[in-house]
RNA sequence: GGUGGCGUAGUUCAGUUGGUUAGAAUGCCGGCCUGUCACGCCGGAGGUCGCGAGUUCGAGUCUCGUCGUCACCGCCA
């Protein structure tokens, strides 16, 4: 037997036990002629004690043992003489009897306490050794948790958990494929599934009514802080529903894993139409912790002979609350903050509404006080606000106010990350579209029913069409997305024309679906969510990294085992390949 | 594909206008220490300043290229 109990669990009520404890040594201290081990594991840390009563063979023992050692101690547990209170196990210590090295260990490459001296690279090569740190373990257990959370609440409504094939078919559509050659079809190449979804509304047609997984999912796009090339989603999909039967049962798990997870009770969750998300706040992914509405002021500013705003499509404005002391060195870093190419805009103008109940801002020239004193009621601006302006095309605009709001809410602290806000956006464009391929591409995906009102403009305007098709948002973070799907397979060829295939096109790559809608499709819907966004949220992280237990990086590169990596000249001519790659210059 | 930040001791970082032998903390090694728990004290070792070119009397510092890494834009149905 290895050890009866683990470095977490003696107390003051286990004095004079004679236990034998495993686990890797935190820390030495030697005194001189005592000497204390830190002993670890993952579930606390247990101190050894060697002194005058210890046997000498014991203390000799310790000679050559260092940190992250391995190592089994046997002892009896007694109270200590000094107390240490920070830790479950701080009133007991082991006197030592007996001490084996179980696995030595080389002086690690950082150190492993919750607060380490590495960088993210190097705890990304040893990542087995920054697993050992509770922050990043306590972090798995959550996400642990919250999978168990959504396991037991869906199988309690008579979800279904199916698994889907990893090896499929690429499709055109959406994100590139990550492509696995297959040896036994010569030149022909299986796709890692983007999404289990044309399989998931199959079981629909097969009658499963309730189907759901916690599935791996694959895009060979560029990477983030919260995008993988690997991730996990939690998918989902329902026969003979409509859109309020998956938002409310969706609802009900996004809150039980709350309550179950962190103790947290939420609000009901606001339905927004996509259209007013883009008004007010430039983003579909709305973080509604705070205010700080975008105004529309278009029509406010325009006729004083300021070309600028004149000739702009769309003037947009919020109003920072209480930030009319900013000084000249900060405005001029916000509007160098929005002159960044990611955010592209021209130039910021702003309005300081002062406690005087004058203003002063940067077009004094072409607006009088009265003037100003209409926008600050428009935007709805005190004394003492801010009223930051931006003007150009409409969404890009809407967009680049959008990131000033966030940037603003940053700046005040009004993104706390123990507040959670979530909501639906609803009523999503069925389409959107594409300058670069010059056409419609399907905003959710192209199996998303039209809004039945307007099925009739997918003849006259295909661009106003709206889907049902929603997202979850939570606090500015796309947590999940799904749609009613269409389940007519005339219809379904209606769409794939729209999206510019051929008939035989479509034949050739869903045919398989639009087949199977001809054999009696049940009305389906369904949702997807990120699960590792979904745990990054809860554990208030930005980067979904520390919650997957081995991360690729900015590059797709897993360090520690150094993938992806070339193979055999063997295995390509197994696989009837041949590399072609060019010569950089 | 693009924009920007970073790259100096095992690690995290500092390094002034380009100027003597490149520093700190921590870790590591050695010594001392009977109640520590981030133990303390004393001493020591440890550097291809990512790599390559250029400018210069002189480059960690400036320029160009390159590699790595991070954030973002494009991209992500």
């Amino acid at each position: 037997m290895y050890r009866t109990h683990t470095c977490g669990e003696l107390r003051i009520e286990n004095i004079n036990n004679e236990v034998t404890l495993a686990g890797w040594v935190q820390r030495i201290r030697d005194l001189g002629a005592m000497s204390f081990i830190d002993l670890r594991d993952r579930y606390g840390i247990t101190q050894l004690v060697i002194d005058e009563t210890t046997d000498s063979s014991v203390a000799k023992q310790l000679e050559g043992l260092g940190r992250e050692f391995v190592i089994q101690a046997k002892g009896t547990v007694r109270e200590r003489s000094s107390k240490n209170k920070n830790i479950p196990t701080g009133e007991v210590e082991i006197a030592l009897s007996e001490i084996k090295v179980l696995g030595p260990a080389e002086i690690p490459p950082f150190t492993i306490q919750d607060d380490t001296d590495g960088g993210d690279d190097l705890r990304m090569k040893y990542r087995y050794l920054d697993l050992r740190r509770n922050p990043v373990r306590e972090n798995l257990v959550l996400r642990a948790k919250m999978a168990h959370a959504v396991r037991s609440y869906l199988n309690s409504k008579d979800f279904i958990e199916t698994e889907t094939p990893v090896l499929i078919k690429s499709t055109p559509e959406g994100a590139r494929d990550f492509v696995v050659p297959s040896r036994m079809n010569e030149g022909q190449f299986y796709a890692l599934p983007q999404s289990p979804q044309t399989f998931k509304q199959l079981l629909m047609v097969a009658g499963f009514d309730r189907y759901y997984q916690i599935v791996k999912c694959f895009r060979d796009e560029d990477l983030r802080a919260d995008r993988q090339p690997e991730f996990t989603q939690i998918d989902c999909e329902m026969s003979f529903v409509e859109q309020k039967d998956v938002l409310d049962t969706f609802e009900g798990l996004t809150k039980y894993m709350f309550k179950e997870t962190l103790g947290v009770e939420v609000e009901d969750f606001p339905w927004m139409p996509y259209s007013e998300a883009m008004e007010k706040y430039g983003s579909d992914k709305p973080d509604t912790r705070f205010e700080m509405l975008i105004n529309d002021i278009t029509e406010t500013v325009k006729g004083n002979n300021f070309v600028v705003f004149d000739s702009a499509e769309y003037v947009g404005a919020i109003c920072a609350k209480g930030c009319a002391n900013y000084s000249r060195k900060q405005l001029d870093g916000l509007t160098k903050w929005v002159q960044r190419p990611q955010i592209g805009a021209k130039g910021l103008v702003y309005v300081k509404c002062n406690e005087d109940g004058s203003f002063k801002s940067s077009v004094d020239k072409f607006y009088s006080q009265d003037d100003l004193k209409v926008w600050a009621e428009k935007v709805g601006a005190e004394a003492g606000d801010l009223i930051l302006v931006m003007s150009g095309g409409k969404e890009k605009i809407q967009g680049a106010i959008g990131e000033l709001r966030l940037e603003m809410g940053n700046q005040l602290g009004l993104r706390d990350k123990d507040t959670f806000k979530p909501l639906w956006v609803v009523d999503f464009p069925l389409l959107e579209w594409n300058e670069e391929s010059q056409r419609f591409h399907a905003m959710h995906h192209p199996f998303t029913s039209p809004k039945s009102e307007d099925i009739a403009l997918m003849d006259t305007d295909p661009g106003k069409v709206r889907a049902n098709a929603y997202d979850l948002v939570i606090n500015g973070v796309e947590i999940g997305g799904g749609s009613v799907r269409i389940f007519d397979s005339a219809m379904q060829a209606k769409m794939f024309s729209l999206l510019g295939f051929t008939k035989e096109e479509a034949q050739a790559q869903f045919g398989f679906l639009m087949d199977a809608f001809k054999y009696g499709a049940p009305p389906h819907a369904g949702i997807a969510f990120g699960f590792d966004r979904l745990v990054s949220l809860f554990a208030g992280l930005d980067t979904i990294r520390d919650v997957i237990a081995f991360p690729k990086n900015n590059s797709g590169r897993d360090v520690m085992i150094d993938s992806p990596s070339p193979v055999a000249n063997e295995q390509l001519d197994e696989l009837n390949l041949k590399l072609n790659l060019k010569e950089k210059e």
